[in-house]
DNA sequence: TAGACTCTGAGCGAATTTGAGCGTATTCTT
DNA sequence: AAGAATACGCTCAAATTCGCTCAGAGTCTA
C-alpha cells in the first residue's frame, strides 16, 4: 500500500462518508497513525478536506447546505430529473444552470457522467455557467468541468447571485443549453420565481441560451410564483417527474414544448 | 458522537425547532451539559444562534441554517491575523477579500464581530466583495453581511475566480479596504501569487481599493512567488505574525507601509 | 557502491476535548 | 420581594490526539 493507493482510498472514504477519522483510516488501510495524519494533512493542503481533531471533513460539505428545509419526498424525483437533464448535454457543450434544488441535481448528475470523467483531453469536457454559489462549490473539484460563476450579490435564501453584476456577466456569455430551475411553470404565465430580482437574472440566462430546458418536479406545474422569468414558449424542453398532471402536460405540449416525464 | 456530528445535529434541531434547550440536547445527543453548553457558545460565536438562559434561539432573519458547518482548524497565527484585520473594518464599510487561507480567516473573524451582528438595521452592516467561492459560501449565512461575488472561471485549487468576467466585475466596483492574501511579499518585487491569472485579478482588487491591507503569515515575507500582484508601496498596511524577520519588516516600514505583527 | 533523499513508524511533550465540581448569577415561585 | 431552583461560568483532571523529532528502510543518482 503506497502513498498513491492510500490517498485514493482516503478520497474514496471522504466521498462516501464526508469525513475521515484517523482511527478508522488506520484500521482500514493498515498504516500507522502518523502516516495517516500526514496523509490527512496533505489532503488539507490540497484543499480536498479540512483538518479537524480526530480526522478531516470533506470540503464540499461547507456548501452542501440545505437550501430550505424541505429535503423530503421529492429527492428521488429530482435525482431522476437531474439524470435525464444531464443526458442531454453533449461533450464539449457549454451549459448554464441557475439556482435551486433541482438544478443542483442536474449539476451533480453532470459531474457524475462517466464519459466526461474518462476523457483524457487537456480541455474540460463541459463548461458550466452558474449563478448558484453552492453549485459552483460542488462542481469545481472536477478537472473535466470548467466552472464559470456569474458575479452578483448573494441571495442567502437560495445561494443565487443576482443584481447588475450578474446581469452584465450573463449578457457577455452565450451557452448551448440553459437548465432552468423555477418555482412555478404555467402554460399562460410561463416560468416564474418567488424573487423578482432572481427572476430578472434568470431571464437573461434564458436569453443567452440556444436551447432552454426547464427542470422541475411536478408540484410546480400549473402554478404561478411571484415574478415571471420567461413565457412558456421560450422553453424548448420540460423535464419533470411522472407524477405530473397529464392535462397540464398536454397544454404545454400544444405550445410546442417537448415534455419528458421521468 | 464527535464534535462535528453534535454541531450538525444541533443545527438540525435549531432549524427545526427554532431553539435548542440544553437539557433537551443533552438527552438527544448523549453528551454532558458542559459539552452541550460549549457547543451552544460556539454557535453563538459563529452568529448562527443567540445564547439564552437554558439554551439558544435561532437568529431572526436567517431561517436558512447550514446543516453541516465546517469546523476548521486554522493555524493560530492566521486566526490572530484575521482578527486584527477584521478590527480595521468600520461599520458600513465595503471591503474586498481575495482567495486564500488567510483571507478566509479575515472573513470568519469579520463574520464573528459582535458589533456587526448586534445591529438591528435592515441594512447589512458590512459589504464583502470576494472572488473566492468558498469564502462567499461561508459568509452568506449571516444576514448582517452583504456578500458580493465577482464572476469568473473557478480555479479549483484555491476556489478563486479569475478571468475576463472577474476583471470586468471588479472594474465596476470600488471598495474601502482590500484585504490581500498572497503567496509572496518582497520589498522589491512586491506582492505576488503562484498563478499569473489570479495575480492579474488580484491586482484589480488592489486598484479598486482606497486602502490595501496585505495579510499573510510571516513565511511569505521576503519571498517572491511567480506573478506580481502589485508593487510593495501599493500596500498601505501589512498584518503578519510575530515570527516575522525584523529586517524585512524594517525595510517594508521604510517604504511607508504600516506593519502590524500580531 | 556510496551518498542523498524520501517515506514510514515510534516516541514524547504539548494541546485539545470532554466531563465533573463548585461558587455565582438568573429566573421562577410564593 | 425573598427564597428556592435552575442554569451558568470557571477551573481542574483525565483521556485522547496532535505536532515534532529521530531512526530505519527503501529508492534514486552519481
Amino acid at each position: 500500500m503506497d502513498r498513491h493507493a492510500r490517498i485514493s482510498a482516503l478520497l474514496a472514504m471522504l466521498a462516501k462518508e464526508g469525513k475521515i477519522e484517523v482511527e478508522a483510516a488506520v484500521t482500514a488501510l493498515g498504516a500507522s497513525p502518523a502516516t495517516i495524519r500526514r496523509d490527512l494533512v496533505y489532503l488539507d493542503e490540497q484543499r480536498l478536506a479540512t483538518r479537524t481533531h480526530g480526522g478531516v471533513v470533506a470540503n464540499s460539505g461547507s456548501f452542501d447546505l440545505p437550501l430550505r428545509f424541505k429535503i423530503g419526498r421529492a429527492a428521488e424525483e429530482r435525482k431522476r430529473i437531474g439524470a435525464a437533464a444531464a443526458a442531454l448535454v453533449p461533450i464539449g457543450a457549454t451549459v448554464a444552470l441557475n439556482g435551486g434544488t433541482t438544478t443542483l441535481e442536474v449539476g451533480r448528475a453532470l459531474a457524475a457522467r462517466p464519459e466526461l470523467a474518462s476523457r483524457r483531453d487537456s480541455e474540460p469536457s463541459v463548461t458550466v455557467v452558474t449563478n448558484a454559489v453552492n453549485l459552483a462549490g460542488e462542481l469545481l473539484v472536477r478537472p473535466y468541468l470548467k466552472v464559470v460563476v456569474t458575479g452578483g450579490v448573494v441571495r442567502a435564501h437560495s445561494y443565487e447571485l443576482f443584481g447588475p453584476l450578474a446581469e452584465r456577466s450573463i449578457q457577455a456569455l452565450s451557452v448551448d443549453i440553459t437548465f432552468l430551475g423555477l418555482e412555478g411553470f404555467d402554460p399562460v404565465f410561463g416560468a416564474s420565481s418567488h424573487s423578482d430580482a432572481v427572476a430578472s437574472t434568470d431571464s437573461l440566462l434564458v436569453k443567452a441560451a440556444a436551447k432552454v430546458v426547464a427542470v422541475t418536479d411536478s408540484s410546480k406545474l400549473g402554478r404561478r410564483a411571484f415574478a415571471q422569468i420567461c413565457r412558456a414558449p421560450n422553453v424548448d424542453v420540460l423535464i419533470t417527474d411522472s407524477g405530473a398532471d397529464l392535462a397540464v402536460l398536454a397544454r404545454l405540449r400544444s405550445l410546442g414544448i417537448e415534455v419528458l416525464a421521468v
